[in-house]
DNA sequence: GTCTATAAATGGATAGAC
DNA sequence: GTCTATCCATTTATAGAC
């Protein structure tokens, strides 16, 4: 059990930064493959050329190690994000980039997505504590919210759209593909990650979205 | 590891069938809370008033009781669909009392939702060979597909839209706000469970359904 | 069909040396 | 900071009596 502030002790050698990141790079992998409860510490360091007193040494549980694989996992889109550049787009074009992004983000990192799942599976205890997982998400409703009002005032979009539920709109339709399509696969027969799938379906959300907002 | 078709031993007696039953139902819980690693045959027993060697005589191992609480919990939504009777409706209103009943279904079996993340988790493996579940599948795609044509034929709904994408569109919208509840609470602070939250996305569901067949 | 008791293996976590 | 060796609790699965 995650005591809230996740721990960042932070190693003083170069040595040692690898060491933790490749318990980190390890961890992930194995996590976001079997679960927390399907993934033995055993088997994490088997994929690293360290051994498992070093894993308490660094996380000190499971479990925290854990929850520092998932505030690294959140990391990457927040990137994505600051190299976005709206402001100099119409609105519309904006809110079509942004569903693009947010699209082709969780469908070329399905771990990002697992590992998602597995966090909801238990909770969202780990991910609780975390201010910056929740700064990150701030920024992307900051961002939806200053397109809608852009729109809204150029006519181009309907008023009334609450910024929240049109990221989970877009969020919805960009996650439900990758996390579910294993029964997907076993129950239609259709692989939701060949290509053209994945092509027509980010026509579709993009037209949902456009749709959504539509005057 | 399942060998595609799921055990269906019958149980001669009534009392033996509620032996077998109340394993399942106590399975069904457990599962769904924990997962399938998560969750020990001695948890699930304990919930029963049978002992642990009757999980074995009656599921052999760990894994099959899990795709025997597997093909039980997709049985729910089919009983669902076979009470809707959408022939004597427009295709509009049919469509939006699919999408409506889909979203309710969802929102009110978070059971349900978690087994499905979880199968997913485990890459789909224990329903693959379970053939009641694809036909039950199966069913509501040709639903679909009989209202998209009648609306086409009706002028209501635009020509080119595929049943399986309207299904991953509706599905998505019911599944992710349940699957992903947790997580969206820790970050923005939002209950997606909460009753006028619940209602407004259940509005947006239909809404986006419509707007995204509109001619 | 149902139980008690237990085998056999695994896994989280740590002691203690270097 | 890093490793070897090990402790101890838990867990899947089964043997064998009734």
């Amino acid at each position: 059990m995650p005591d809230g502030s996740i721990q960042k002790k932070r190693p003083r050698s170069a040595g040692a930064e690898r060491t933790r990141s490749e318990i980190i790079a390890a961890a992930h992998a194995e996590f976001a493959e079997k679960g927390l409860d399907g993934t033995s510490i055993n088997e994490i360091v088997a994929r690293t050329r360290t051994s498992k007193p070093m894993v308490y040494y660094y996380f000190h549980s499971k479990e925290q190690l854990y929850a520092a694989v998932m505030e690294e996992a959140y990391g990457g889109m927040r990137d994505v994000e600051r190299s976005l550049h709206l402001e100099h787009l119409s609105p519309v074009e904006a809110m079509r980039r942004l569903t693009e992004v947010t699209f082709d983000y969780h469908a070329a990192h399905p771990d990002f997505v697992r590992l998602i799942s597995i966090e909801n599976i238990h909770g969202a205890r780990h991910i609780a504590g975390s201010t910056t997982i929740a700064e990150r998400n701030g920024v992307v409703i900051e961002i939806i919210r200053g397109l809608l009002e852009r729109g809204e005032r150029e006519g181009v979009f309907r008023a009334g759209v609450d910024p929240v539920d049109l990221h989970l709109l877009i969020s919805s339709l960009s996650f439900y593909r990758v996390s579910n399509r294993h029964s997907w696969g076993a129950i239609f027969g259709r692989d939701l990650q060949a290509r053209e799938c994945t092509a027509a379906q980010r026509r579709m959300t993009v037209e949902a979205v456009e749709r959504y907002l539509g005057v």
